[in-house]
DNA sequence: GATGAATGAGTCTTCATTCAT
DNA sequence: GATGAATGAAGACTCATTCAT
């Protein structure tokens, strides 16, 4: 527990500044000169550079895929757009509260070694399975429209993740409106059109969720 | 004229590597070797190695930016979502004909460099921009429904992105099709409901335009 | 007491480790895994990491000292020869028991401290002083040819540490057999010819002393 | 061309420092210094520390095996007595004249990679292979008495590394003579001594070849 | 006495960039 | 213009030793 309290005292430190700087340009010089812990300290609880990222990295996946939830379908369970939607919350309050973590995620993690490069790709293949078994299913349920849903799912995953990147830059945002909207527009964007007639053309909530620019 | 020949003669190869290794584990070496010139050769026609990949992510932005056209209301011109069918098909054609400048804009440029990061971000909210300023001019016009047009254009951008970066892995496609399916998710996401009433569900193309995973 | 147990069984771990990795590739924590013990209590019982290995090298050391005695002139000693040969014997005896402490000083004790460096010299220096002393004795009694004793010191003690390195490593041998093998090969290298006309060719005893390779 | 006297240049260096100080406490900035270049130019030259040294070692290895000659058998041919002189001397001519690369073989290059040690065993055992031949031969022959060839083979080895290593030392030494003074403690070691009763004790030679401590 | 977390000096190695030819 | 040898700053990692508990 003291070794675990250890580690999470320089994975705080280390999130801050590799989202800051990104990989490269953050040094052990940097990480342990934050944490004010001596160069041979670190070793003592991490491999290397790259294991203390990965652990970071590992943090928002892990976190991500506990709060990404299967749909269920049963009497008991909410209505599927209401699953939906809570999926959606639980991403943005994480992403949002954790806006390091997410910079990692979006920003730094990418492009800089191909095993990692694989396991962010995978957990985005994995993410867009999910959506697009839904949309099949939402197919034959005759609730979407006939569509690639594949494609529709990428576009989907694509929105949430651009979303949160302006989201996270622009600190603040009332999340249950941002979560609407993004589901507002994925929900049209694959809906039978003769089930969108009766819905409002807004969430009834106020005020905006992203700044104009 | 020749010292241009020259130059391009290295970014072609530049280009290639960067792409499949990233700004960090691409070195001068593996540069000057492919383009089998001498390594003070380099540096008589590039400032130095962050030089040479600004210029070619300037050439994927700088090609994207022509591609992408403002929306033209008149008598003459064609129907606004002709024109945004129109920008989406160049925009693919271009990304899916340069897959290493696209792998090198969508995974390998961003992290590294705060002043590369802000011009990538910059050129997105240009884009952003453009399609928010047709989203308001659309609910001016009653098309579009009410909506944070900021956050759906963003959530455009990220489909857009998204798509590309999937297609552009799973070599080939028919651009005609992904760029419908795009387009459609998206006029969907954001048109008055009852607008839609009348549209098919699926453009009225054969085949799949994304493998099924 | 207690602490020369103590002392005793880190010796004996590090001793096994020593003679397999060589001192540089031998770390502390090597040591102490073996040993069980925490790392501080390593410093408890040595100095230092260097002082630990002196340790073991003084352990070959003296107990070959003990083992190498001079030659007794009298009425009541063995003869000459036959004290030679109970030396012999005695440091096989050891060694070949010892094989790790063989190891360590015949491989591992050389090259990578100037005063470790010296007292080995210095301990193969006294031992060819002594067969020097013997053999210019010899040369007095008209039992030694006329040579230069010091060149031929050098043969035999050289030629004893290449024998038993190699004996050490092929683990098993007679012992006696070694022994005679290399008294007689010393012997005729420096006795006078005349006296050698009756000699065996051959040492009375069956069996190879080393495998033919 | 250019290239190799570079190479050289630093390997001349090193070896100087090498067998001063051993590998390990020699570092790359003691070379570099000698060498009078930069930290970079180095690692143009050698892929490492180790492969430097290797490269010496190799250097001292491959001389000797040139040096050391298989015994010839013929009517043109040499008396065999007068090949193992020959042989040895070129040995002792080389080793005495490269004192620094003596010095790495017999004291420094053993010990801290298993690699290197194998390779160092490895041409000892060949040695020793040729020597035994020699020696089975002059059994079958009825030049040499019966005994453990292989034994006496070490025996011989050892006898010659020891007076090399001290001769080294002691700088200075006639080589003909310490050749002699070898050469005739082996052959005597293993002739039948019916064939030395002739001989002379000594070879007919002035001074002492080795210094009396 | 025993422990083991913490320390930081010491080294190797890489690689973008320069510059004499 | 072209070359490629030389440079050295930068940075990762190891490991013997210490010391507070």
């Amino acid at each position: 527990m003291e070794r675990q309290a250890r580690r999470e005292q320089v994975l705080r430190h280390a999130k801050r500044i590799f989202a800051r700087k990104g990989y490269h340009r953050t040094n052990i010089a940097d990480i342990i000169a934050r944490a004010r812990i001596a160069r041979g300290t670190f070793y003592l609880y991490f491999e290397n550079k790259r294991d203390l990222f990965e652990e970071l990295l590992e943090q928002v996946l892990g976190e991500l895929r506990l709060r990404i939830q299967r749909l269920r379908i049963g009497p008991a369970e909410p209505e599927p757009v209401e699953q939906l939607r809570n999926n959606l919350k639980r991403v943005l309050n994480f992403l949002l509260a954790e806006r390091e973590l997410t910079d990692i995620l979006l920003h730094h993690a990418t492009g800089f070694d191909p095993e990692i490069d694989n396991r962010i790709g995978e957990f985005y293949e994995r993410v867009a399975d999910q959506i697009q078994r839904s949309l099949d299913l939402g197919i034959q349920m005759q609730l979407v429209r006939d569509c690639d849903s594949r494609a529709a799912a990428y576009c989907i995953v694509g929105g949430i993740k651009e979303v949160v990147g302006q989201a996270s830059r622009h600190r603040r945002r009332d999340i249950g409106i941002l979560a609407e909207e993004i589901l507002q527009f994925g929900l049209r964007g694959v809906a039978r059109p003769e089930l969108l007639a009766g819905l409002p053309h807004k969430a009834d909530v106020a005020g905006r969720s992203l700044p104009r620019n």
